[in-house]
DNA sequence: CTGGATGCAAACTCTTTGCATGCAT
DNA sequence: ATGCATGCAAAGAGTTTGCATCCAG
């Protein structure tokens, strides 16, 4: 980790995350903080199990409540999204800043997007519900390019 | 409803799945019929469950599965959209002209939004990452207006 | 110390699969 | 007649709950 001084959205520092939790008097546990420090080593989303895995070594023994408990906090927090595909597992990502995603109903594979999407008409009309809103996700279902290219295939033959 | 001579959107008229289904070789069983004009009555969107339970009646015995598969061919064949709230079972919804979907995490509440909201962009990328695009889900989670109230008495008890 | 957090196991919900039967075409 | 669709049961995946133990503050 050679993080020299660029302004990363993602300062590998988990000061930040021991502050918010004290200040809600809720504890810096080890589990914790090694899971966030995961979630942000990636530079793509991840499952609560792929997550369990990649903690193993550090953090052996870590069971999987914890490991949901731990990204659902960070999802309150503000630290990491949740990203519920309808295909397979949620995914945890602490890539926060606003982003979408395509999911290939054929084969599962989820990818970023990042597109320029003006979400204010969102906020405003939800507020002008009474909705208060915390998160806002886009999923875009299709077929990816390689399952795209085999669906042709197979229609061609 | 009085429909009168609006270009409604959903026709409660079968015949168009029925034409699609046999287009792609298909059978119109009566459990794809009604189960699709289940959908079209309700104003709302409902979860696989709850349209079972409301075609008991017309169809007695129908089973699990069977609503599923009807459900996955009719958002297949473009006359439905499933969404996936992450809190609870997946919604599907014959209201198939563009309108996001505000998620309480506290009750678990659904509501529509209608927002105009230009997701041509979202299609322009994905197109240009290959992606094959036939579906775009928004979905805006937080707080609806009376969870919003309770949770803001508690702070203040 | 003390209450919040963890680990373990088990329960639970939602959804899909396998297979024999049935019915739309 | 043909084979797609159904019903049933059961499995499966993912997530949550309950409770005893543990440890961060």
């Amino acid at each position: 980790m050679t993080d020299i001084a660029l302004p990363h959205p993602h300062p590998h520092d988990p000061a930040d995350l021991v502050g918010l939790l004290h200040a809600r008097g809720q504890r810096a546990t080890p589990q914790r903080l090694v899971i966030l420090r995961e979630l942000r080593r990636r530079a793509h989303h991840a499952t609560a199990d792929e997550i369990r895995h990649s903690v193993r070594s550090a953090l052996p023994g870590t069971s999987t409540p914890t490991v949901y408990a731990a990204l659902d906090l960070l999802v309150e927090l503000g630290l990491a999204r949740r990203i519920d595909t309808g295909a397979g597992a949620a995914l945890y990502d602490a890539r926060t800043e606003p982003h979408q995603h395509t999911v290939c109903r054929r084969c599962g594979r989820v990818d970023d997007l990042d597109c320029e999407l003006d979400t204010q008409p969102l906020r405003d009309a939800a507020d002008g519900a009474g909705f208060s809103a915390t998160a806002i996700e886009t999923v875009i279902s299709g077929l990816c390019a390689d399952c795209a290219a085999a669906t042709g295939e197979m229609a061609r033959a």
